[in-house]
DNA sequence: GCACTTGATGCGTGACACGCAAGTTCTCTG
DNA sequence: CAGAGAACTTGCGTGTCACGCATCAAGTGC
């Protein structure tokens, strides 16, 4: 993990990681909502090219492997936030890097609707939006010098508006970009 | 599920639930974070008095046995906003209900511990802190009479903050009353 | 090149979710 | 109050899966 990204071993691990995941989660849309007890693991495994005892060295269920990728993308939230300019006021700050991580790019509509609106799913959902809110937090922490119950607490709050604006960015009733819903769902909790 | 009370069934299965939710909490407390793996299903099913089979009618995996208890207090969230006065501002009638949901009485610190610490059970518990929203979401709608996507917001953010709480209260350092840490978490997001 | 670390794979085992089909307990209606 | 009918529990059987262990291959540093 602290190796450098140089050491061709990492790289590989990292490969076989996505490789896993990405045909997870493409198994998963083939077989629709309803059918996902029907995906098996064989299937999983030599979709992406590896033995079932390897994809399980890399995933412990069906959910985890199916939700890595977007469990990957939360973990970025940190360094997005950082990116933004300094000077920047936080609740700025924190909409436009949330935008910048979530459409950039635009997700994938089946992928996001398999993963948020799948019932056996939702643990594993809600564990992939949820790990980026360690990085999220010391980031605001970082910036605002504030104390560390509210940086978490408002990391949270951002993750879980993240998540309601996914949830009704997929209703059909509301086709507007993604950024849109994300910018209106923080405004209803940023006012600082 | 519609049918009264009164009726002797519903009382007999909420009573299985019960015992099942507080077997499997008790022996998850008993094997400790790391031996959960431990914790046989048959060995649950015998403590609530039940056969395997029953069990698994109404779970369908230990980490859901386990939060039980935790889900179903989530899903009085909506009932608790409601016990507020009408004319309460809504961050204070929300800070309350929330404070008197949850301090009522003063959580098991074992059990929430148990629920929260421990990385097998990380999505079960999201899911059992989540499922609270929906109802809160719609009390919050029925009180301010606000956009839904905000009431959605609002009532995720809120649910964020407690487990932001939770998480802190356990902390050995901050040991002050549940319902301070409550009040002061939610007072980090809360300004309307 | 050569010893060493790390990841991939095959096999075997124990546990579990769930369908199916009785058996049992409670409810409702005439 | 009695019998039809629904709801719940339970035992059994089956297919799937997670994971430990041992082995093999690929990559790394001296």
């Amino acid at each position: 993990m602290g190796a450098p990204l140089t050491d061709q071993r990492a790289r590989n691990k990292q490969a076989t990681r996505e490789a896993i995941t990405q045909a997870a989660l493409q198994l998963a849309i083939e077989f629709g909502p309803n059918g996902l007890a029907l995906v098996r693991v064989h299937d999983i495994a030599s979709a992406a090219g590896v033995s079932p005892r390897t994809y399980n060295n890399y995933f412990s269920s069906r959910e985890e492997a199916i939700c890595g990728l977007h469990a990957d993308q939360s973990k970025r939230a940190g360094e997005a936030l950082r990116a933004r300019p300094a000077d920047e006021p936080l609740g700025v700050a924190l909409t436009e890097a949330m935008v910048e991580l979530f459409t950039d790019p635009e997700p994938d509509r089946a992928g996001l609707r398999m993963i948020m609106l799948t019932p056996e799913l939702e643990g594993e959902a809600l564990k992939a939006f949820t790990v980026g809110e360690t990085s999220l937090a010391e980031a605001i922490g970082e910036r605002t010098g504030q104390d560390g119950l509210c940086s978490e607490v408002t990391a949270a709050a951002v993750v879980a508006a993240i998540r309601v604006a996914g949830k009704t960015w997929l209703t059909p009733a509301a086709n507007r970009p993604f950024a849109d819903v994300i910018r209106q769902a923080l405004g209803c909790v940023l006012r600082g």
